[in-house]
RNA sequence: GCCCAGGUGGCGGAAUUGGUAGACGCGCUGGACUCAAAAUCCAGUGUCCUCAACAGACGUGCGGGUUCGAUUCCCGCCCUGGGUACCA
């Protein structure tokens, strides 16, 4: 009997939907192992060969340890909001619940046919009520929070109030925007409004008005992870600065807790690093500069507090309040001159012309606290108002960008540092944190990291500072202007924002008739009927932002279909948290920073009993498209062959990748596959059309895309799965070409057929060789290593190489093979559960255990194995490593026996390899 | 600029972490089977020494170093990919 894939593959994946071979339960008898994907977006465009490398490497992970007596919990679901739908919904009118639906429909199709083991039982989708209410709880509780710096944690907001009644806010230390001190009886007096506007500043979700990411194409403000270059990640449409009053979730309170918690984690050394430069931590110190004839306090931050006597001039970011407050009647003009050239820059300019230097004098003096010297009070858009205190104090001989601008309007340029020789700054300046003090009154001849130290604790001590650590990781923007997202829990009543009573939840998103922006430019559930509460207080118009859905989703899945909690402890308890994570390094400062966010909430909460949401992330790497090319001679329709192509003058056209096979292009295909091409001519080398190629995204305007199904049906799933892993390590990117996968299908049918004698199945219980043993050991310790350290791709090899000795030992012994059949049971689960039905077992293979291998089979007896290879002889030998050739010829000669192997023959070359074994060449 | 990862045949990539470099697969060449093709099987395939065998030399981006021994460790460069960017 032949290997038909097809009609294996359907009949065990039907078997296992009907049996519902891979639903979890929660089984305190077995330990649990908890292994995610990061769950897809459902593009209308399908899913092509690429997007499944992760799950099929998280699905050969999960059936391993369940053959290794785990309980896996293994789900999939959908993160189902997303710009695509609602942009197809306003171009056509459609529902994007109904386009959504329709592409998960087709993705699951995709899917089921690769043979996972996901639980669908557990399925989630963001834009599903049953899952969004508990997204719009999380909310909620973040609104009925605050963060407490000394106990480092979130607490209730009742708990804040009760403490501003009874002594006010001064003793409070919170995560909070700036606020003015009051006392209790201030509190008190205060009206209604007035404290929920106060209590604003210290929820962690709140509103405020704050400088945001305004995408005018999109019509709606993104976080900064959504913007790169100043262009929106999604469309790369330009992005502009605009103050406008939005929902953020106040996630850099938590950036210490970010940051330290990334040491417990196993993930890659390069995404704790993109997530630490995100987070930005930098230690130094606020320090207050008194202005000349002015009551006014300039309040800067610096890293470099050992440099306060190289200051030569403070600069103040365009948009800080200290502008506004220090600029002189003789400046007014220049100064407003110079903001509106800088309100009129966007992002992008800003950012594309870092070298140009701009700037504007204010006509303020500041005090250098230590050497009591005027300096100038200059603006300019290099500080930027959303770090540190929007003002700097410049020290141009030891900061590159202060050099520039001092260079530009001609400031003085003052070293304090010395490394030895003399500091050359005629051509930039020096920012190495070494050498020694000069030019600095009390500090002079200190070791830069001494007069830092000291310097900080000097300026406490005089009470005009305080050392300080500012983060780089802002508050998370979590308006978006858009009807495709989760609708806010949120009323509004005198402007104020109040949350809906959790058992209202879920707040399900209204109908409209259009998708757009009102014509008074409100959100578009601004079109929403009777979209107020049942008191009639309108209802928040703005949407959560994508990653709110997929913030929580892990937990959900412990327990998905509870109506009366996220997830219930006994669940929690039991699953804990994600074991394995697999997913794009894309979100390594998105997704990944506001899951752990929102997981160390709940943590606060005391709702998860586990402070980090990943324990061991893997990143895939992704698959790139090999694309084809032809060339056309220019003016005609004539083709020429890649190697004669620099003969001529050509345009390269690429050209769909499904009509080429080893770069040799199907000529009839070509002509058919567009109708510019019908009576196309060609030019041939050697009789062939050979293209050109590249590697390139897969995609669709380059025709490289290669479909999952199409590979499927040719070659068949396990083949796919088996061939994805083969490519090449799982986190390298890699592109992908077709016409490799002979060898791995070649070796699935080789497997088959060791089952196989005159056409039929054909085992024997005869008792295994020793050398066969060996096979087999050998192969099993190697599956277990590789799949232990994720690295799928050396395990097809082993099979292979099994597969071939068995081969030609004519092997088919129950003994060996029915342990081989559990091992490629993880990779290629559709031929190992037929073979293992074969083999006469009732139940999955699923239900196996994973075959042990033992070392004994794998030990070789001294001498016993001189085996001939590549002309060459081994022996095994106690040695010492560093023993002379001599020596080891002597001790070779001398066993007896190597006598057998050696006798007639010269001793050409040994070489000592470690475990003490010499090769001989003879 | 700064941080991180990587550079191995015609190609994808191995090398169990300092021990026979190039496993395995693709491609290519030759052969067997076949009327033929497909499929299958066998052999060869890093480079150079004008062909082959024997032998040899050179070979893991470049230049040094440590070591009996380096793709692996150290120092200095070059290139590719990713992250980040006036973050004081």
């Amino acid at each position: 009997m032949e290997y038909n894939f097809k009609e294996i593959e359907q009949k065990w994946q039907s078997y296992w939907k009907e049996n519902q071979t891979y639903k979890v339960d929660v089984d305190p008898s077995k330990p649990k192992y908890y292994v995610l994907d990061m769950f897809p977006y459902p593009s209308g465009a399908g899913l092509h060969v690429g997007h499944p490398l992760g799950y099929i490497a998280s699905d050969i992970y999960s059936r391993y340890k369940r053959l290794k007596g785990f309980n896996v919990l293994h789900p999939m679901g959908f993160d189902a909001y997303g710009l695509p739908a609602e942009q197809y919904a306003i171009q056509t009118g459609q529902h994007p619940a109904i386009t959504t639906e329709k592409n998960i429909a087709r993705y699951r199709e995709q899917l089921d046919k690769i043979g996972f083991s996901f639980d669908w039982d557990r399925e989630v989708r963001t834009c599903d009520p049953q899952y969004y209410k508990w997204t719009q709880w999380a909310f909620i509780q973040m609104f009925n929070h605050w963060f407490n710096k000394k106990t480092q944690k979130a607490e209730p907001i009742s708990q804040l109030i009760a403490t501003f009644e009874k002594e006010g806010n001064l003793q409070v230390e919170a995560a909070c925007s700036d606020t003015p001190v009051f006392t209790a009886e201030e509190w008190k007096s205060k009206t209604e409004k007035e404290q929920q506007s106060l209590l604003l500043n210290y929820r962690i979700a709140y509103l405020a008005d704050t400088m945001v990411n305004w995408c005018p194409q999109l019509g709606t403000v993104l976080a900064n992870d959504e913007v790169k270059d100043g262009l929106s990640v999604r469309g790369g449409f330009p992005v502009v600065q605009k103050n406008m009053r939005q929902w953020s979730l106040r996630v850099s309170a938590y950036a210490q807790r970010l940051l330290d918690g990334l040491d417990s984690l196993e993930w890659s050394d390069s995404l704790k690093d993109i997530q630490r430069n995100w987070i930005g931590r930098s230690q130094g110190a606020d320090v207050t500069f008194e202005v000349k004839d002015s009551k006014v306090q300039l309040r800067i931050f610096t890293t470099r507090p050992d440099t306060i006597y190289g200051v030569s001039f403070m600069v103040l970011a365009p948009e800080s309040d200290y502008v506004r407050e220090l600029t002189t009647p003789e400046q007014a003009k220049a100064v407003a001159e110079y903001l509106d050239y800088v309100a009129k820059r966007t992002e992008r300019e800003r950012q594309s012309e870092v070298k140009t230097v701009t700037g504007v004098f204010t006509g303020s003096y500041a005090i250098n606290p230590f050497t009591q010297e005027a300096i100038p009070v200059w603006i300019s858009e290099y500080v930027l108002a959303g770090y540190g205190t929007g003002a700097i104090m410049a020290v141009p001989a030891h900061d590159s960008r202060d050099y520039a601008f001092a260079r530009k309007f001609n400031l003085p340029i003052i070293p304090v540092i010395d490394n030895g020789q003399p500091i050359d700054l005629s051509e930039s300046s020096y920012d190495a944190k070494e050498g020694k003090m000069i030019n600095s009154g009390l500090i002079n001849g200190m070791e830069v990291k001494e007069a830092i130290a000291f310097i900080a604790t000097e300026v406490e001590k005089r009470g005009i500072g305080k050392s300080k650590i500012n983060y780089r990781l802002r508050d998370a923007i979590f308006s978006r202007q858009r009807y495709w997202g989760e609708p806010f829990p949120v009323y509004y009543k005198e402007e104020m924002p109040y949350m809906m009573d959790e058992s209202k939840l879920p707040l399900e998103l209204p109908e409209i008739d259009k998708y757009l922006p009102t014509e008074t430019g409100e959100p578009p559930l601004g079109r929403a009927l009777n979209w107020k509460t049942e008191e009639g207080y309108p209802i928040e118009l703005n949407t959560m932002p994508g990653f709110a859905g997929s913030s929580a989703y892990y937990l959900r899945y412990m327990d998905p279909h509870n109506d009366r909690a996220l997830v219930s402890p006994e669940a929690d308890h039991y699953w804990r948290n994600v074991d394995l994570y697999l997913g794009g390094a894309e979100h390594a400062t998105g997704h990944l920073i506001y899951s752990r966010f929102w997981n160390m909430f709940l943590y606060d909460l005391g709702v998860v009993c586990e402070p980090e949401p990943f324990k061991k992330l893997i990143n895939q790497g992704m698959i790139q498209g090999r694309s084809n090319f032809v060339y056309r001679i220019v003016g005609t329709n004539t083709f020429v062959s890649a190697g004669l192509k620099d003969r001529y003058e050509t345009t390269e056209i690429h050209v769909d990748v499904n009509i080429v096979r080893n770069d040799q292009l199907d000529t009839e295909a070509f002509k058919k596959w567009m109708p510019d091409f019908a009576n196309a001519e060609f030019i041939l080398e050697d009789g062939k059309y050979i293209c050109g190629w590249a590697i390139e995204k897969m995609s669709k305007s380059m025709f490289n895309v290669v479909n999952p199904d199409d590979i499927i049906h040719e070659f068949g799933a396990d083949t796919l799965r088996l061939y994805e892993m083969f490519l090449g390590p799982l986190e390298a990117h890699k592109p992908w070409d077709t016409q490799g996968i002979d060898g791995v299908y070649k070796f699935l049918r080789k497997f088959w057929r060791l089952f196989q004698q005159e056409e039929t199945f054909s085992i024997s219980e005869e008792a295994p060789s020793r050398e066969e043993l060996k096979i087999l050991h050998k192969t099993l310790k190697k599956i277990e290593y590789d799949i232990e350290n994720f690295s799928f791709n050396t395990s097809i090899p082993a099979f292979m190489i099994c597969t071939n000795e068995l081969t030609s030992l004519k092997c088919n012994k129950r003994v060996i093979l029915e342990p081989l059949v559990i091992a490629i049971a993880p990779y290629a689960p559709h031929i190992a559960e037929e073979l293992w039905h074969q083999l006469g077992h009732d139940s999955s293979v699923t239900m196996a255990n994973f075959p042990q291998w033992e070392e004994k089979y794998l030990s070789e007896d001294a001498f016993e194995y001189p085996v001939s290879f590549n002309g060459k002889v081994r022996f095994k030998l106690n040695m010492p490593l560093t023993a002379t050739s001599a020596e080891i010829e002597a001790a070779v000669k001398a066993a007896p026996e190597a006598a057998k192997w050696l006798e007639g023959k010269e001793i050409r070359k040994m070489i000592i390899v470690p475990k003490k074994i010499v090769n001989v060449v003879i």
